[in-house]
DNA sequence: CGGCTTTGACCTGCGC
DNA sequence: GCGCAGGTCAAAGCCG
């Protein structure tokens, strides 16, 4: 923004230079025609100038809006998992697995680090399964395939019809490294059919720079399943950072950031050159320019 | 040919 | 102990 101003206040330098050459050259009646069109541009300048100062104050005050929503959807997550945690139905323990008993689904991906079922699970000899993971991800109800792309690799090694969802739930390992012994479960709500609830169940052991960056090594073609990916990173830009995937949603949260910051970029970019005042007075500057640059008509 | 998915069989945990 | 349901195994088939 504000090499956009310095920019600006350049280019009226040399618009002015420009003007005052061209001047030199004519008559005194286009000269007094030329100082009218210089004091028009000059105010068109001005006027240019204000707008870009209002525009970086407005982009101030949205980026700051922005942060306050964050925060507010990051408390009400946190405290939605710890309310759901504590109220856990004596029931038989598979049942308690019921992905909507007490989780609610936000309109494109939720997760949840359910560390309530962490403690109800029986300690086994493998504490890594011990953290699990639930999200749930809005996707297209006629796509069949339960194939979530999350960025890393999985090995699908079972599938299995469930007693209270009539929808095949399916058993993925990670299959990045033969000792990494994270798993997680797909399955479709049986509520609402377009949502798929995958559960994580203990964390990757191996560093996965390699399987979730690279879109070509990880599992995310160039297909259906693009916007789910997205959606995966904006809502787990908006929860504090686990310990399931740390990396990759800090890797996410920065590339987010920067994503925005370009956007807005290319929002300030493209609502100037939309402005035909703008367009007009940079073409004057630039003409400008080149006749300083060019041997002046004798 | 290696890796992956599919799918029926088998294992395991839990309630009765 | 039995039955049920979830979870896992492993052979067969598919695909690049």
């Amino acid at each position: 923004m504000e090499s956009i101003a310095t920019e600006q206040s350049s280019l009226s330098l040399d618009l002015s230079v420009g003007c005052h050459w061209l001047s030199n050259t004519k008559t005194i009646d286009s000269k007094q025609e030329r100082s009218k069109e210089v004091r028009s541009l000059k105010a068109e300048l001005n006027r240019m100038n204000e707008e870009n100062e209002r525009l970086s104050e407005m982009l101030h005050t949205m980026y700051e809006k922005y942060s306050t929503l964050q925060n507010q959807l990051t408390d009400m997550m946190s405290e939605t998992a710890s309310e759901g945690g504590g109220s856990a139905s004596p029931e038989r323990k598979r049942k308690r697995e019921s992905p909507r008993s007490h989780n609610e689904v936000v309109p494109n991906v939720t997760m949840e680090s359910t560390s309530s079922d962490e403690s109800l699970k029986p300690l086994k000899d493998d504490q890594v399964k011990s953290k699990i993971t639930k999200v749930y991800v809005r996707t297209d109800p006629s796509d069949s395939s339960l194939i979530v792309k999350d960025g890393y690799q999985w090995r699908k090694y079972g599938q299995k019809v469930t007693r209270d969802n009539p929808c095949p739930r399916a058993y993925f390992r990670c299959s990045f490294a033969p000792t990494c012994q994270v798993k997680k479960k797909v399955q479709r709500s049986a509520e609402d059919q377009s949502v798929v609830v995958v559960t994580y169940e203990g964390e990757h052991t191996h560093t996965h720079t390699h399987s979730s960056i690279s879109s070509s090594q990880s599992n995310i073609p160039n297909g259906k399943n693009n916007g789910i990916i997205s959606n995966f990173v904006s809502a787990s830009k908006s929860k504090p950072v686990s310990n399931d995937l740390p990396s990759k949603k800090k890797l996410c949260l920065e590339s987010k950031s920067s994503e925005l910051h370009w956007q807005l970029v290319e929002q300030m970019a493209s609502s100037l050159t939309k402005d035909p005042g703008f367009t007009a007075a940079l073409a004057s500057a630039i003409s400008g320019k080149i006749l300083r640059h060019s041997p002046p008509p004798s």
